[in-house]
RNA sequence: GGUUCGGUAGCUCAGCUGGAUAGAGCAUCAGCCUUCUAAGCUGAGGGUCAUUGGUUCGAAUCCAAUCCGAAUCACCA
């Protein structure tokens, strides 16, 4: 149980005995104290003021006397400053959590709870590299994953590629037209790269090919339909939903290069799943449902055969689920794949980790699902997350603007790499050491930039500002633990402490590590990795001032040594955790 | 136009289940390395929390309206 808790029991407790009838959490406000104020735990009495009917500085005065009377292991002070109730738990609180937990490596994780939970992020296209959108739906979804899991829940961490399309015929098509036989290995390319490349090319032709036609006196629509290339990669679709063995073929070619790609830097930034789902093998499903919903005159059909669900009740509009040639549509493969995993693997809930712009898709999607009935509709999650931008605006794939993944973690490599060349602090490390702390900083740095603003809200990515490693950053935080790392190494066996009287910023750090556990309890209820980043920032903020004010090793008792040690310990400890359910390691030197 | 989301310091962001004088980081300025890693610490300046009105003992936080920005409303995925 955590303090707060405890404190709230407390409280309801002396309630009841003091002035009767019942009270519930809701009945007052428990919040921090205040810096500037004496306490440590605050309870706002104004509310209270109304059903007691006395006066917030006679009620604080009593509960106050009452809390420290009744409670002596909880409460050792109070006082009344206006409405605000500051309650100072006892030292002896902190010190035992310090001395229980310091080297819990556990400490703040849940026991299993029974309950699954399918998270599906990523989702590329194979038609083009991954870019900067991508790596923070990446980071995301690989947190919230492992914030579950720490949290209890039994975690399939899936993917589903689309792997099919007019998208990926378009850069076949420019493959034969242009590449000459080229293969990412004969041009030493990254094959992800490589495909992308004629997607580009693909581009550049149709474009080329529409003013052609417009030069001739066609109007620009009408160029855009019949542009040549436009029409081979329709039919290059059509062939490849037909089954054509030589379209088969060289997809399947081209993909495995993208794939290839792919798995370079899904292993470089340390991201994996346990399940793919390609929409080669999902983009029929769902047409069963269909009928069922035709069946149940939850969709009906309009007189060209193709089939609709009104949603104009609900606020949306009118969708189409089935074209009139038979063939699904987007929203149709995705009720089938969400029923699929429903089968398969038997989750209680599905969240989904995508771009705040399907937002209404999956608004779309989720209803569907409820008026279908089926048993997992209301399970269906939408983790919606906003779009990366660049300080100069959003970034377009036309005008060359987009921040591709591979280039950023190199730079950030390099970046990590320079820094720590300057500071000149690890001579004795291995070429080898070497090239791990680089790469353990450069994406600490990256993944934490990405991942300490609220998912919901769009974020901009300013370059100069991501190659950065003071203050609110990931470096910051493995410093921290490097600095720890260095103590511990010199002094290592820590001893029992005995009786030892807190200073306020031993304290300071005693009490954040207690809001660890809820910290990532939180998160998990948010589906929210910056409140882990958040929590570790400030964690390490306190810890660096604790350092620079007291010594650990020269401290003035050996009872004040060993608890620093133990502090200091159970810090370490908790930064590693933290910065796990992140994704990013902790070097024990930098 | 409808729907949804957002607007907090020069910049990037916290805070939003209503509570005390609105917080960080970056940037700027001033200090701190003969003792545990200065990728650090201490301090200063910097704010009409978009605007207006409402609810209340109390509003950045809740409600309404307005202004500004974004996403979306495809027989594309």
């Amino acid at each position: 149980m955590n303090i707060a808790k405890s404190i709230q029991d407390a409280v309801l407790h002396s309630l009841e005995s003091l002035y009767g009838g019942s009270f519930t959490e809701k009945d007052f406000q428990l919040n921090h104290t205040k810096s500037e104020f004496e306490g440590d735990y605050t309870i706002v009495l104004f509310a209270l003021v109304k059903s007691i009917k006395k006066s917030p500085e006679t009620l604080g005065e009593e509960l106050g006397q009452h809390l420290t009377q009744y409670y002596p292991q909880l409460f050792s002070a109070y006082n009344v400053i206006k409405g605000f109730l500051n309650l100072t738990v006892c030292d002896n609180y902190w010190f035992e959590l310090v001395q229980r937990n310091h080297l819990d490596i556990c400490y703040g994780k849940q026991p299993m709870n029974g309950h699954k939970i399918m998270v599906e992020y990523s989702s590329p296209n194979t038609n083009k590299p991954l870019h900067l959108g991508h790596l923070r739906n990446n980071f995301l979804g690989w947190s919230v994953a492992e914030i579950l899991k720490a949290n209890g829940f039994d975690v399939i961490k899936s993917c589903i590629v689309n792997d099919r399309g007019i998208h990926i015929c378009k850069s076949m098509i420019a493959w034969q037209l242009f590449a000459n036989g080229a293969t990412p290995e004969t041009t030493n390319t990254k094959g992800d790269h490589f495909v992308g490349d004629y997607y580009v090319k693909f581009n550049e032709e149709y474009k080329r090919q529409i003013q052609e036609l417009i030069a001739s006196g066609m109007n620009e629509a009408e160029a855009e339909k019949n542009a040549p290339i436009m029409l081979q990669t329709q039919q290059m679709l059509v062939d490849w939903e037909n089954g054509k063995p030589e379209v088969l073929e060289l997809w399947k070619i081209m993909n495995a290069w993208v794939y290839k790609g792919f798995d370079a830097t899904y292993q470089s930034i340390g991201c994996d799943f346990d399940k793919k789902y390609y929409e080669s093998d999902t983009y029929l499903l769902g047409k069963d449902i269909v009928q069922d919903g035709l069946n149940k005159n939850i969709f009906y059909k309009k007189e060209d055969g193709s089939v609709w669900i009104d949603l104009t009740a609900d606020g949306l509009d009118e969708k189409l689920v089935m074209r009139k040639d038979g063939t699904s549509v987007y929203i149709t493969q995705d009720i089938g794949l969400a029923k699929q995993k429903y089968d398969q693997y038997h989750i209680d809930q599905s969240i989904y980790v995508i771009g705040d712009e399907q937002n209404y898709h999956m608004k779309v999607l989720k209803l569907i699902a409820q008026k279908l009935q089926f048993p997992y509709a209301n399970d269906i999650h939408h983790l919606s997350y906003g779009m990366v931008e660049l300080p100069s605006g959003k970034m377009k794939s036309r005008e060359g603007t987009v921040v591709d993944a591979d280039d950023m973690v190199e730079e950030m490599i390099s970046t990590a790499k320079a820094l720590t060349t300057s500071l000149g602090k690890v001579k004795e490390f291995s070429e080898a050491e070497l090239e791990e702390l680089y790469k353990t900083l450069g994406l600490g740095a990256m993944k934490f930039y990405l991942l300490r603003v609220d998912p919901k809200k769009k974020m901009i990515f300013n370059p100069e500002e991501s190659i950065d490693f003071h203050g609110f950053t990931g470096p910051f935080i493995q410093y921290t633990y490097a600095r720890i790392q260095s103590i511990l190494r010199k002094e290592n066996n820590i001893g029992k402490p005995i009786n030892h009287t807190l200073l306020p910023l031993e304290k300071k750090l005693a009490f954040q590590l207690e809001q660890f556990p809820s910290a990532i309890m939180d998160a998990a209820k948010e589906l929210n990795p910056s409140a882990v980043a958040n929590y570790l920032f400030v964690l390490s903020q306190q810890f660096n001032s604790f350092y620079a004010e007291h010594s650990i090793a020269n401290a003035e008792s050996a009872d004040a040594k060993n608890f620093r040690l133990q502090l200091a310990s159970m810090t370490a400890n908790v930064i590693k955790s933290g910065m796990q359910l992140l994704g990013i390691q902790v070097p024990s030197k930098m």
